[in-house]
DNA sequence: AATGAATGAGAGTTCATTCAT
DNA sequence: TATGAATGAACTCTCATTCAT
């Protein structure tokens, strides 16, 4: 009984990530998610009880899906440097995915700034990035691969805007081909910046 | 009567931009934008042909002032390390300002992922920035403060996605001490990107 | 088998007396009242075919009881004058029930206009209403107690009118102190019409 | 320009009553307002600002004009009787216009219920009836053909009552004949209650 | 040049009813 | 018997757009 429930659910949620990242934020409508999930429009109220739930449970959802699958990433790796390069792998995992993903959590982020629970959401997906940065930090640190002069949090919080910022920046240029290059730009970024950065 | 009807475009759009930055892209109504430029709602649709229209003409207006703030502050210095500093003075004005200009702008960045009009208007705002950044990149690499390994539009595209990245972890986190943070943060770590990364 | 469904319809409508009460008629879902029932919502479906007809049911159900309570009420009185004072005792018996009751009449009023169903209902209950009155009125008159001037079934009409008037007044008051005070002046009009009317 | 305003929202406030005395409170639709009003939906919410606001107007309205055409009828009589009878065939003014109002006034009655504003504009009018009334019994004591032994606030309020509770009888008979008999019946009924009432 | 009344399509939401389990 | 998931029609309300003044 549950499980079906739990399905239901996720099937909406599914259905309304597809339309989201199709439509965009504001032009989403119910009916869009109904047909979409190929279910009528009343079942998307039955299990949500509003739009707005379904959206709030849908970025929590994607937020923490990326950061399982990060995790999972950096997990299987050994070294700093490996799980560093295992993390940027995951997160530029797919021109189609990060498609997918970005042009849906940018609009989250423009929501967000004037939705106090959107805005916790986020927050909790930053911390749990910073925290993945934190980690890979600590570790080459304690290798001697990274400078032990660098803050930790603080480039945690660089690498992760590293990151945000080029895949915004590689949506707007709507280019498959460039997904490689901020791939590869971002991962140079990052290690000069963990190995030679002074003071 | 081109002047008048240049000053009324101008007054609808700060309208705009006050409206959008208070209540988000997808809240506002021409009636709100009337409202807020003391004018009626038919006047709005007269000088604009459509609520598309102002959004995208506001778009174009506030990257292009954004665009020439930072153009005028590196123009003012000399040298490449003081150029950097004074665009990031530039691009980090204000924790109101910021606020604002980012709050509409992340607005515009999620319309633009189906917008090919919003998605053009941006890329032009991206060439400027890294225009900039070309320019500050190759005076420093010429005065042999910046290392001469680096590719510079590559580095260019870097530091803007780093300033974007900071300015969008900003604004979640919603507090106004940070801003110096990030701001500080921003110009330690592009200094470093650019004087000492290696290959 | 047919006591236990006896029980169930009892249970609902009990359940529909209670909502319709504190919501209003037009605020009742079937979902309130199985609520209220504790049963599931398919249960009010299963014994009785609609939502209108349990709404059907309960308005007859709570004007014969009404009835029956103030029968047994002047069934217990020997005079004219002392079944008089038992029928307004029954009538207005007490400020939370007379809430209750008048209430939800009074939305059943409503209702009847358009709908001959309730109208059949309600009429049924002033008829047996205006019969109570006539046997008290006619026994007053074999007394020498009432004026044998009146018309019966008149007077009998221009009690009931008098009571349910009152109430109504009563209800918008909202004051529970005033529940006495429309008791006695009934009582007292009532008296003064039918023992010193003229013509 | 404020004359047109009013028109308007005179011309819908009629549509509304015509289409609640014919469906019925709760089956009224702005759709159906508007249709009968020959104007489109979005017209309706123009000038009232919900629902809920045209009814609560349209109640304000029709139990002010209905006081206003009784103050006028006794206004244009010198004595109690006279006055007395020309408030009764003003309140009982026509078959049609007392179903229209009467089947109007009992769903707004129904709702007042649970609702504080509509519960204060019937109190309102409870108290210009009331007052009426006053006016009427006081006259009749000073020219001495009223009993003085009866409380003229007492007696207005039973009068209402017995009027209210008349008309509502008569709703539910739906015979248009029985009109002349509650009219007669409760002036006879007053007469006698003012006239000869004791204690 | 400017107004704001009027339109009507389309949104989110509610809920009686149906029906597979 | 009893459940509650699913449906979809119908509701109120919003708002870009049009247009007579």
């Amino acid at each position: 009984m549950k499980k079906k429930e739990e399905e239901r659910k996720t099937q909406i949620m599914k259905a309304a990530y597809n339309v989201v990242s199709e439509l965009g934020y504001d032009n989403v409508t119910l009916q869009n998610i109904a047909d979409n999930a190929g279910v009528s429009k009343g079942v998307v109220h039955y299990y949500f009880n509003s739009k707005q739930n379904i959206l709030l449970e849908l970025l929590d959802s994607i937020t923490n899906q990326i950061y399982k699958y990060e995790l999972e990433a950096i997990a299987q790796q050994q070294t700093a440097i490996t799980k560093l390069k295992a993390y940027l792998e995951a997160v530029f995992v797919s021109p189609q995915k990060n498609r997918k993903f970005y042009s849906v959590y940018l609009d989250f982020l423009a929501q967000a700034n004037g939705n106090a629970d959107y805005k916790r959401i986020n927050m909790n997906f930053y911390e749990n990035c910073w925290g993945i940065g934190n980690e890979i930090i600590e570790l080459g640190k304690k290798e001697g691969v990274f400078s032990k002069e660098i803050d930790t949090l603080t480039n945690a919080k660089m690498m992760r805007a590293l990151i945000d910022g080029s895949l915004i920046q590689w949506l707007t240029s709507n280019e498959k081909e460039l997904h490689q290059f901020y791939k590869e730009s971002c991962i140079n970024s990052i290690l000069n910046l963990l190995q030679y950065s002074k003071e």
